[in-house]
DNA sequence: CGGGGTAAATTGTCTTGACATTCTGACCTC
DNA sequence: GAGGTCAGAATGTCAAGACAATTTACCCCG
């Protein structure tokens, strides 16, 4: 089994570093089927040596992969190109985002907007003191002209300049994103339960019907809150899809 | 802002490497609090000069918290403990395992365990010809002495030597990779439905009442599916937790 | 013919050294 | 006093080399 002779274009005098040129010129050929899943890749030193580069940075751009869930590594073996294909989505990603992704025309009707005092729960997850003003939003998300969730979210004052229109128009994520807020981790509560009345009202669905729940706190890069939410999902319309990477 | 004083015990004649000792240390510092949130570490330099490693060995640690959350680099700036406690379950775990660690004593009765041939579905996750035979497994899992999931797992024949006995005693991930299936990557679909009859009987809900599901698929180190299950928990006692960490 | 030991191949770890890039804060100028 | 400029400090990138650990395959011996 002879590796494929890869062929590689690199710019040193591109800001972007070596490591992450060969890295995406490796994923590429991945994706275009140039290298094959459990096909092997040149050893390290054997690839370095024909690119120019050192080790250290083969290594670097490789292990970039390893992360990713691309490439598998053995030592005394080589680098392997992983058999099968894993959907590959461990982004942050927002309800917004996703629709839009998926061609599903995605709609807001913002319901409440306004400030409030934050009670123990809200207080808590965003590390201000209780009673501290904290920005309040309730919007109705729609996909393809349906009602599919109800969203609550709760925001430390003055992050962003968020006003109904700007929601109505654009996702909460977008908008932060926008507004220089790096978000970096994100911890997801699932769970279900039965519509109340008036949620079923909302989404058009039975009383009782089940609902798909997700409580979701969002963090920036310092480990500070920026984002609380209780969102409630028609379980007939949607499902979250998550992948785990384990190191 | 004078950084904290760390301590630490490092062993060259350890097979543990270096890098990995440092990281420990650190984390542990963080942990029992030495090392408060917000604080800054000492620079790299300072660092590796004062435990007489190199500059990469710690920028290895380093890095390798970084990717856990539990740190956070700025270039020009310094390394900074995150603020916030996020918690930090990025693992491949199994819902055995997870009520074990909250001491929530898990049963398991298996209903029925033998092979069957894949059907479109099955196949298709699991990469075998359709009608291929696999291996299929039906088992009420309960905590407390309550029912709370219903699990249906197919897997490849010959992955590991699973019984009736075994399934009862142990969880499904615990016992592959005692038989030396390294798990890496799983794809999940979440969502909710109502219980059906039979559903609802084994489990002890009214019919009706929402149930959390959950469609896995876990894939090995080589990315070779080696699980695939579709499981109903009881919305009323369990939720499911992820954390998203954005690189 | 089978089993065990050995050697080769490959990645893992660690060191030393250099320069680039970015952020902060102090200083200087207007 | 406000704003821009510059120097210092810290992390980011890259290089070249050495040795360790692990896996695989081969060869030899019983």
């Amino acid at each position: 089994m002879t590796s494929t002779r890869l062929e590689f274009d690199l710019d040193r005098s591109s800001p972007v570093p070596l490591y992450f040129q060969v890295a995406e010129q490796i994923s590429e050929a991945i994706r275009t089927g140039e290298l094959t899943p459990g096909s092997r890749l040149d050893n390290e030193i054997l690839l370095a040596d024909r690119l120019g580069l050192s080790r250290p940075t083969i290594r670097q751009a490789i292990q970039y992969l390893v992360d990713k869930g691309l490439l598998v590594r053995k030592r005394g073996v080589g680098t392997q190109v992983v058999h099968g294909q894993v959907k590959r989505s461990v982004e942050l990603t927002s309800l917004y985002d996703d629709l839009r992704r998926a061609g599903q025309d995605p709609a807001t009707r913002v319901l409440s907007i306004g400030t409030a005092a934050a009670d123990e729960t809200v207080a808590g997850v965003l590390a201000v003191p209780i009673g501290t003003e904290v920005l309040h939003l309730e919007r109705l998300r729609f996909a393809a002209g349906e009602p599919l969730a109800l969203l609550r979210n709760w925001l430390p004052l003055g992050l962003a300049p968020l006003t109904a229109d700007a929601l109505t128009e654009r996702g909460l994520y977008e908008l932060l994103r926008s507004a220089g807020v790096r978000m970096r981790v994100a911890n997801q509560r699932i769970g279900a339960r039965a519509a109340s009345p008036a949620e079923a009202r909302l989404l058009g669905e039975r009383r009782g019907a089940p609902l798909l729940t997700m409580v979701r706190t969002t963090y920036d890069d310092q480990g500070r809150a920026v984002e609380h939410g209780s969102h409630a999902y028609r379980a007939s319309h949607y499902s979250l899809e998550v992948t785990l990477i384990e190191r």
